[in-house]
DNA sequence: TAGGCCATCTGGTCCT
DNA sequence: AGGACCAGATGGCCTA
């Protein structure tokens, strides 16, 4: 028996939607008549609908009954039932059709959005994309961590501001961004090239390198560390892009992909970024502590000194869970 | 094999 | 009536 699995668009077949498949005989989308329907994704295959290809078998008894409705219904109190005409069914169906194309193109968009934003985070890489909680989280952090060093004059190369970014990540994300920011401060360091493309040969706006340096490092390809991305911090300080109006880089679908520094001139202050609270869902208790951030910090500061003794010999990328570092060499 | 992540379908609700 | 948005359900894929 061949079984049709349901395929995604853009695997080179078309999705054959449920109602789809009920328009027929109720056999499978490829006309294997023996497969039951819960062989085809009885997720999308949802109650109502099975229920509804109930009705498309029963639609003859129905024609009956409505006849002798009929007879009583002018007997009959409450609301007028609507009867499931062929001609109803076929409009819901249409509808139905319709709706879903139109929630797979929003899921779409929502996805084209979070690509975007994935592509201006501070820690982009090609190899091991960030899920999408975690690219809410770090963005989330990235906003803090910016605002925390426009407004306490916090350096972005101290440990607080790559804390702050940490905040709440999970460990495989911690570890691309410590990563991340490493190689962004060793640009000789050996990097895959298709992790290279979003370096720019930009200084950080705050001087110099970031400080999270391994020279000599033989850096693991976690990602990279766009440092031309604090040029939010310059522009806001009154830099060259302090004038720039939101709408210059555009926002939402269909905004280009990010390819300079997108400065709408925000007003940051406390109002707009709240004192982190803690919350039963902030951080993720199974997720973050900072005995892990220690670690990585630790990790991304000490150079991997391969001689270090102590209570940190812990830390040593040896230690790295090898999870997150084969992972990104997988494509 | 379990768990995480994801895409999709679906019905409900609200709004225009 | 129809569209947007949302959350629940489900199954596929991938990794440890």
């Amino acid at each position: 028996m061949m079984i049709k699995p349901y395929v995604r668009q853009g695997e080179g077949e078309e999705v054959v939607s449920p109602l789809q498949w009920m328009d027929g005989d109720m056999s499978s989308p490829d006309g294997d008549a023996s497969v039951s329907s819960r062989h085809y994704r009885s997720g999308g295959l949802s109650q109502q609908a099975r229920e509804m290809g109930s009705e498309d078998a029963e639609e003859d008894e129905e024609d009956v009954e409505e006849a002798q409705e009929d007879e009583n219904e002018s007997k009959r109190r409450g609301p007028k039932k609507k009867r499931m005409t062929k001609a109803r069914q076929e409009r819901f169906r249409a509808r139905r059709v319709k709706a879903n194309a139109r929630e797979r193109s929003r899921m779409h968009g929502l996805n084209d959005a979070l690509e975007n934003l994935r592509s201006i985070m501070p820690c982009h890489s090609k190899t091991q994309k960030l899920s999408k909680i975690e690219t809410l989280r770090l963005a989330r952090n990235y906003i803090c961590a910016l605002s925390e060093a426009l407004e306490g004059g916090l350096s972005t190369e101290s440990r607080a501001f790559m804390e702050t970014l940490c905040k709440g990540l999970s460990q495989p994300t911690t570890n691309l961004v410590a990563g991340c920011v490493q190689l962004g401060a060793a640009p000789g360091a050996v990097m895959r090239p298709e992790d290279r493309h979003g370096v720019r040969p930009l200084p950080t706006p705050l001087g110099g390198m970031v400080s999270y340096t391994s020279p000599g490092l033989p850096s693991p390809p976690y990602g990279t560390f766009d440092s031309a991305h604090l040029l939010h911090l310059r522009a806001m300080k009154g830099g060259p892009y302090e004038n720039h109006s939101p709408n210059e880089y555009g926002g939402g679908v269909g905004t280009p992909p990010y390819d300079g520094p997108p400065t709408p001139p925000l007003s940051i202050s406390s109002n707009l970024v709240p004192k982190q609270e803690p919350s039963p869902h902030y951080p993720p208790p199974h997720h973050y502590s900072p005995s892990h951030v220690d670690q990585v910090l630790y990790q991304t500061q000490t150079s991997y000194d391969t001689h270090s003794e102590g209570p940190y010999d812990s830390y040593h990328p040896a230690h790295i869970p090898s999870r997150q570092i084969t992972s990104v060499y997988r494509d």
